[in-house]
Order: C-alpha cells, then structure tokens, then sequence
RNA sequence: GCCCGCGUGGUGGAAUGGUAGACACAGGGGACUUAAAAUCCCUAGGCAUAGCGCCGUGCCGGUUCGAGUCCGGCCGCGGGCACCA
C-alpha cells in the first residue's frame, strides 16, 4: 500500500473538475437554484487562514446544495479598490492599478489549490473599467431618480499635508505622516439619500429570519429611531435675528430639570457668535480639533463656553437658562441643539457639576427614592418611578407614559410638537482619492453639475498619474478634468472625487449573476439567480457593508436594475469567527517586545524557544493574525506540507463557525493525521471481501451518522459534523462487519467527507468503484427507521442530582416507568419508607423525584 | 463614551431548560519494533479515595422539580462607531 499523498491527488481531481466543468453554474429553470456567497476578498497579495476558513465554509455549503440537487451559483471576486493601493504606490512607487492586479493574480493563484467549487469564469474585480462603468451607469440613473444629492460634510484635514485623511490615518487626533493635529472642515460632498429608506429599512429587517439577531439589532439600534419633542426656547437679546433655539429631546417628560440649553460649535448660532467674539471663535476652534469620529467626540473630554445669552424656560416666562457652546452636540443629529437635565443623563449630570448648573430631580425610584448626587438616576424607560416635578400625566408612572403625556401636553400648549427622528444620516460617497470609481458627472460654468452621458462610459481613470505628494492626484492631472459639457457642449471641468469602496461592494453580488452584461445586471439572470441564498462573512460588517447594500438593492430596483424580491438581497447571514494564534516574542535591549513568526519558534521540554538560538521565547495568548505581530501562518505553507484537504478540514473542526478558532499546528497535524487513517482504511475495505458480523450495527451507526452531518451542515454545525465523522470512522474502524456492509459505510463516509475534504473524497470514491465524481453524487438520505434506538437509558435524579439510572423500552407508558423508578434501589434508600413530594418523568429524557 | 457579542477540564470544544465535559489536541500507561518513526489499544475535570462521596460551566444573586442554557447585577475579552476593508 502507498502512502497518503495529498500532493498528488488534489491537483488530479482539481483537473478532473475543470475538464468537467462541475462547477460553472447553469441557469436551469428546471431545477432549484442556489446562491451561496463569501465576502469577497481585499486584494492585499496574500490569502490569509481567515480567508481559508471563510471560503471552506461557503464550499462545504455550495458542495452540500449540488448534492442535493441544487443548481448553485458560487463565484468569486476582487474587491480591488481601496486606500493601500494608493499606499502602496507612495511608498513603493509603481501604480495602483499594477499593483491591485499583480495582487490578485497571487491571490488567486494561492486560493485554486484550496480545491473551491468556484465558478471561475464569472469572476471579476470592483477596479475593471467594464464593472466601475455599470456602477457609473446606475449613480447617473440614482441621481436622476433623487436618490443622490450634493451638501457639506466634516472630513479630517490635516493642515500641513493639505488633504483629506481617513479616520485610520488619525492617530491620537493628529495625522499619520505629518503628525500635524488634524481639524474637522467643511467640504462639499456627494450623498445617497439613505435616510429617506430609514422607516423602511428598520421595518423589513423583521423579515429577515435567517439573519443573526445580533446583527439585526445592531442595524436598528444604527437607524435608532426615536419620538420625542422638538419645541423652541425663546432666546433673550439674540444677536442677528436669533430668537429662538430649536431643541429636539427624547426625554421631554424631564423639562421642569432642565438647567441648561447647548448647542452645537457647528450650529448657525454658534457660527454667528463666532464673527462677534474672540473668545467664542477659540473655543468652537478648539472643539473642531481632532478627528470626526464618534468615538473621539464622545470620549473627548467635555467642555462648554457659556456664551452669556439666556433663553427663557416655556412654562415659566420668569425662569431663565444659560445658553452653552459644548463640544459634544452633534450638528447633525436632531436640531443640533439640545436642554440638559443634569439629574437624569450622566453627560448632562458631569457637565452641571463641571460648570456649577443646578441639579433638579424630576423623578424619583418609588421607594428609596434619594436626589441625584453624582450618578445621574436613569432607569428602564419601562419601570414606574414617582414624579417630584412632573407636568403631566399621573404622578406615578413609567417613563415611556410620561414622555407620551408631555408631548400631548406640550403640543396642546403650543410648545413644539412631537416628531419621530433617526439616527441614520445621508451615506456620504465623496472621496478625495485616485484609486476609486470616478464619480460620472461634470461641472460647467453654464449648466452647473451635470451628469456625464452614459454612451460616454466608462468614465477611466487616467493611467499616468504621480504619488509623490499628498492629495488627489486627479485634482493635480493637466488634462484628465478638461472636457465637454454633455448639456450645452461648453468647455467643463470632470469631478474629482471618487466614490467610496462600499459603493462597489454594495451591488457585486448582483453582478455576478451576470458579470459580463452590457448593462448593470441583465432582468432574466437576476430573476433565476437573486437573491443570495447565504451570504457568509465577518462580524466586522454587520452594520455598515449589509446596510449600504439593502439601500443598494432597493435604489437598484427603483431604478429598475433589480426586480422587487431582491431588495433584501441576503436571505440569509452567517457571520463567522476570526483565526487566532498564539504570539511568540522576546525583548529587545530596551525591553521592548520582538515579534517571532511561528515557524521559528518550536517547543521543547522546558518551554518555547527559538529554533535558531534557543533562546526562551514568551507566549502571549491568541489574537486575530496580524502581520505586526507576527502570529501569522501562511495557508500556502500548510497547503504545500499539508494538502487543502487537511488545512481545510482543520478550519472547520473544534470551533463552532461563529466563534474564533485558534490555529495550532498540533490541531493541523492531527487532521493530517485523521485523514491519512481515513485514506488507510478505504484502501484496507476496497481490498477486503467475505462475510462478518454486525452488519446491521454498522450499518445503524451510518445512518446515524448521515442524519447528524446532514443536520450540522443544515444549522452551520460544520465542528460537530466533524465529530460526528470521527465517531463514525472509529465505528467502521471497529467494526467486524462484511465486507459489503463495510464498502458501503466506506462509500457514505466518503460522500459526507465530499463537501469538508473534496479530493480525499474523490480519490476514496473512486478507489470503491463508485459512480463518476462524487461531487455529481446525490446527498445521500439517512433511513428513519435506522434511526430508532429500541430501548433508552433514563438517568434518576433525586432532587435534581443525579443518583441512578435505569434502562427501559423507548415506548414504555409513564405509569409504567414511575414504577420502575420507585422499585430503583438509590430511590428506595433515599425515600427510606416515606413518599415523594413530587415525581417528575419526562418521557425519554429524565426522572427527578423530589424529596 | 455609546451599541452588539463572548466567557465550560492542561487546550480547542459538545450539550431541544433534563446524565456537564461528546469529539479531538497535549499528557500518562501499554502493544508492535533490535531501536526509532508510523500505527494500534487503554487512561484521563478537580478534591478526597479501598469504596461511598464532595465540588465544579468568569463572579454575585434570582426563577425552576431541574440552569452551561432563562432573568438581574458585576468582572474580563472581542467586534462596530458612518473615510480600514
């Protein structure tokens, strides 16, 4: 017998199935179709386990559906434009574009040993001018539907490099290369109206059944929808025509707390304050340094400028607020305004304290109700607690009912009236960058912005273009913005802006049901293909990737690119773990950590040490592989050593799909080592031949195990499906069975291998005489009646803990068993003559007698 | 700061509210071998132990006949926060 040589037999049957063609995708309207899909992968040069690990899952589903009858769809793509191009490009020199495709040819060319059943012919990347035209095509069509729009936004600038960064370009509020303190700066930008689908968007995700509920609520708590108050306070002595401020709140049933009104540094007030007054000009200077984020405004710390100006509370003429510039009022949110009740929002509550606003209580707990000190009382809207200075509505009451109250009162009191508001803003596309999809539309000192003519498209990107300096080379191209404007023919200049990658991202996965059309999806294809029947991809996207997309899918059907059912294009969502390692590193002179690839690192007795040195190496605990770190492993290593059905085959066992898993090369060798047993034994049961004994056991145990891999695979349980195929080969592998019982085990063994280790699979299929590939195999089916255990052990517990147990007949009546429990010798010694407090007997499950 | 997850032996993990630790890794013991590798078999949560037993799913509390699982509070780790993809 010949040894287990993946080497071999992966690139046979990979042939093998392109010759056959097994897995371009056949518009079959006689069949069911399928549409399984991954995240497509950032060109960054080389596959990573991540990838492995989500490309396996998407296979073992894509494989699992053909077998089953499906007509699948199951491509593969570049999501190819994007910031490290341009990096690149900088630090490197040489141009994005060759360095985007020199990376995908490597990265596609590690990804085709992996054995994936990927149509190959639909593939395409985001930065190919035949698919940046279609996305053109259809920008112009939303812009002439309304669906995009021109205002100012804040973006990061950094003053010394003179450009726009990206928020991972700000570093503790300064910028990356120049280290100069980055400032917030208006510029006019390019917006899809999202907004305007909030209601709908929140509302459809109730649809969605087969999505994380995580993920689900983590989009409705992004759109946030709230009703609250907007009302006006009216302002005393209000410089230019202010005479009232604007505010929105959620909590109008807090009014008789509030102590102060803020606004905005960005608010028209502030704005106008700002032309009268140094000292106000400073301070709205100082809040607009540092990045744009949420995250940098919310943990910045919290200031005010009181700007001196009063407003005058609704209910009371004679009672008056203090007006307050602070730093951490939105503009765009609400009204860009805002009242603070210091006793009920913690934010609030530490800005009254910093700046020496009273403190009111509104409301207090029904018992043990004390004033607010320093923790701001804020409990479930839902929980009833007493009003202290409450205005309407009974004077116990949950917060939910007397915001409801307020409102009506304040509406009936014409002071402001109720409005129901969201936190979603507009999805600002602009970006001051090369490497991106032209933004098709020109500005013409005659017609203003007009969007460029679609026989004009694609709208290229120039080749010759420099990255010597900072900002858009497009801005600084001699000729590429000259040209002719579609309306009046005039001379006019090309936008510069790009738009943003999740633009491409939004509609690939339409595209692929039809990737070569003349248009941007072609109505017969996405009718059959759409809509992706499981989409497969990271955490990380839970929200702003799969949001943008549902707007996409649903501009795209109002623009007639997609029919009605694709508006929520994801029927279902798996969102998988990370690939960890362990972190090898030593200290440099200065105690500062050196990081050390796992290869160089191996474990002796006493502890891990360098393989070249010997030297004692500390081991930090997994984190995600990161090339900074070092704790990387290089699937074309694994693959060249290994063989893809092992690296494979590893990705999916031990950790449940949506949790992290750790590589080890313990857990690789292992698989190896399983799958060279399995190999071994299809070759000892391919030569075996006679009568034995336990046929019918054995043949019990593979039903069995086709009904448990079938129903891991079903609910994305690919790790215990796993076990369960190492429960089985140890049952075959011990069983004494005949030899065509044992064939036929072996044969279904391969099969429920086919969608995890694809090649073994073949080689084993073939290796018993099995029907053409495997992969055209049908599924095979478990027999019911094989699954039926005829008797069943019941464990007894006695007050909940576990003390005996007792076999008896599956169908045995409850009387019947409570008898038998009684007679159980651990029950009469704890019973000791008395009687039960209570018997428990779950049919099949359990018996709990209570004493 | 805000939103969302996760936490089980030495390790990865299994477990429709019903026998916690399936399956595997590392470990220990054995078989085979001149020897090693490879392979095969046995063992294995902790404490105590001849045995009976007691404790145990991050921590604290609750619901239940019964909680890893449900609820409340804490701690730790991870993801996202609108220009990383």
């Amino acid at each position: 017998m010949s040894r287990f040589e993946p080497r071999e037999i992966e690139p046979k049957w990979q042939t093998a199935w392109e010759a056959a063609g097994t897995f371009t995708a056949r518009r079959d309207e006689t069949r069911p179709k399928y549409y399984v899909l991954e995240m497509f992968p950032y060109p960054s040069g080389r596959i990573h386990m991540g990838h492995v690990r989500n490309y396996t899952m998407g296979d073992v589903i894509a494989r699992y559906k053909s077998s089953c009858g499906f007509s699948v769809l199951h491509p593969m793509g570049w999501d190819a434009f994007g910031m490290p191009a341009e990096n690149a490009a900088m630090e490197r020199g040489g141009h994005p574009k060759a360095w985007t495709y020199g990376n995908i040819a490597d990265m596609r060319a590690q990804m085709k040993p992996l054995g994936l059943s990927i149509d190959w012919s639909r593939e395409f990347a985001t930065c190919d001018p035949e698919y940046y035209g279609q996305q053109q095509a259809m920008f112009i069509d939303m812009l002439d539907a309304g669906l995009v729009y021109r205002k100012n936004a804040v973006v990061n600038w950094d003053p010394v490099d003179m450009t726009v960064l990206a928020n991972e370009q700000v570093e503790d509020g300064r910028g990356w290369r120049s280290g100069a303190l980055v400032e917030r700066r208006e510029l006019t930008q390019w917006f899809f109206k999202i907004s305007d689908f909030s209601e709908e968007l929140l509302e459809a995700l109730d649809g969605l059944d087969d999505w994380p509920e995580k993920v689900k609520l983590m989009q409705r708590n992004w759109i946030g929808k709230s009703r609250g108050l907007q009302m006006a306070f009216s302002l005393i002595d209000g410089p230019g025509g202010h005479d009232r401020i604007e505010v929105y709140t959620t909590r109008p049933d807090t009014l008789m707390g509030a102590s102060f009104v803020g606004i905005s540094p960005d608010h028209p007030l502030a704005k106008q304050l700002e032309t009268q007054d140094e000292k106000v000009a400073a301070f709205c200077a100082e809040c607009r340094k540092g990045g744009t984020t949420e995250e940098a405004i919310e943990t910045a710390e919290k200031l005010g400028y009181d700007t001196g100006l009063r407003v005058r509370h609704p209910f009371d003429t004679a009672w008056e607020l203090p007006v307050y510039i602070a730093n951490f009022i939105l503009m765009d949110y609400g009204t860009g305004a805002i009242f603070g009740c210091p006793a009920h929002d913690q934010r609030d509550l530490d800005f009254a304290r910093k700046y020496g606003l009273p403190v009111t209580d509104t409301f207090v707990a029904l018992e043990g109700g004390k004033p607010v000190e320093n923790e701001a009382f804020v409990p479930p809207k839902t929980e009833k607690v007493r009003w202290v200075k409450g205005f309407a509505g009974p004077e116990i009451q949950t917060g939910e009912e007397a915001i409801d109250a307020a409102i009506r009162f304040c509406e009936e009191n014409g002071v402001g009236h109720g409005v129901t508001k969201f936190r979603l803003r507009d999805w600002g596309l602009s970006r001051q960058r090369y490497w991106g999809c032209p933004i098709p539309v020109v500005h013409c000192e005659a017609c203003g912005v007009v969007p460029e003519k679609k026989e004009n498209l694609p709208v290229r990107l120039p080749d010759d273009v420099s990255f010597d300096k900072p900002g858009n080379p497009l801005d600084r191209h001699p000729t590429w913005r000259d040209c002719a404007c579609p309306e009046c023919g005039g001379k006019a200049l090309r936008e510069t802006d790009t738009m943003d990658t999740f633009v491409d991202s939004s509609w690939y996965y339409a595209r692929f049901t039809a990737p070569r059309a003349a248009t941007p999806t072609d109505a017969a294809e996405v009718e059959y293909w759409m809509n992706v029947d499981q989409y497969i991809g990271g955490i990380e996207h839970a929200i702003l990737h799969l949001l943008y997309s549902r707007f996409f899918a649903r501009a795209m059907h109002l623009t007639g690119h997609l029919p009605k059912k694709a508006i929520e294009p994801f029927n279902a969502l798996f969102t998988q773990g990370m690939v960890t390692h362990e972190i090898y590193l030593t200290r440099d002179e200065n105690n500062r950590p050196v990081y050390h690839l796992p290869e160089d690192v191996e474990r002796r007795e006493d502890g891990v040490c360098l393989k070249a040195t010997g030297e004692k190496v500390e081991v930090i605990p997994s984190a995600k592989m990161s090339k900074s770190k070092k704790n990387v492993v290089d699937p074309v290593n694994i693959i060249e050593s290994f063989g893809a059905d092992t690296a494979r085959w590893f990705v999916l066992s031990d950790s449940p799909p949506e949790r992290d898993v750790e590589w080890t090369a313990a857990g690789a060798e292992a698989a190896y080592k399983h799958l060279a047993r399995v190999w071994r034994m299809a070759n000892e049961i391919a030569g075996a031949s006679g009568e034995g004994e336990g046929d019918e056991d054995l043949l019990r145990a593979m039903h069995k195990a086709i009904h448990d891999v079938t129903m891991g695979i079903e609910s994305f349980g690919f790790n215990t499906s796993v076990a369960k195929l190492y429960a089985f080969t140890n049952t075959l592998q011990k069983s004494k069975a005949g030899a065509a019982a044992r064939k036929q085990a072996m044969k279904v063994m391969a099969q429920l291998m086919a969608p995890m280790t694809p090649h073994l699979s073949e080689e084993i299929w073939a290796l018993l005489g099995g029907e053409g590939l495997v992969a055209n195999a049908p599924w095979p089916k478990a027999d019911a009646a094989m699954l039926v255990e005829d008797t069943v052990t019941l464990p007894i517990q006695i007050n909940g803990k576990r003390r005996s147990e007792i076999s008896v007949p599956k169908d045995m009546p409850k009387e019947e068993v409570e008898k038998l429990a009684l007679a159980d010798d651990a029950v009469v010694k704890a019973l000791a003559g008395g009687q039960p407090k209570k018997l428990i007997v779950v049919p099949g499950r359990i018996i709990n007698v209570v004493i």
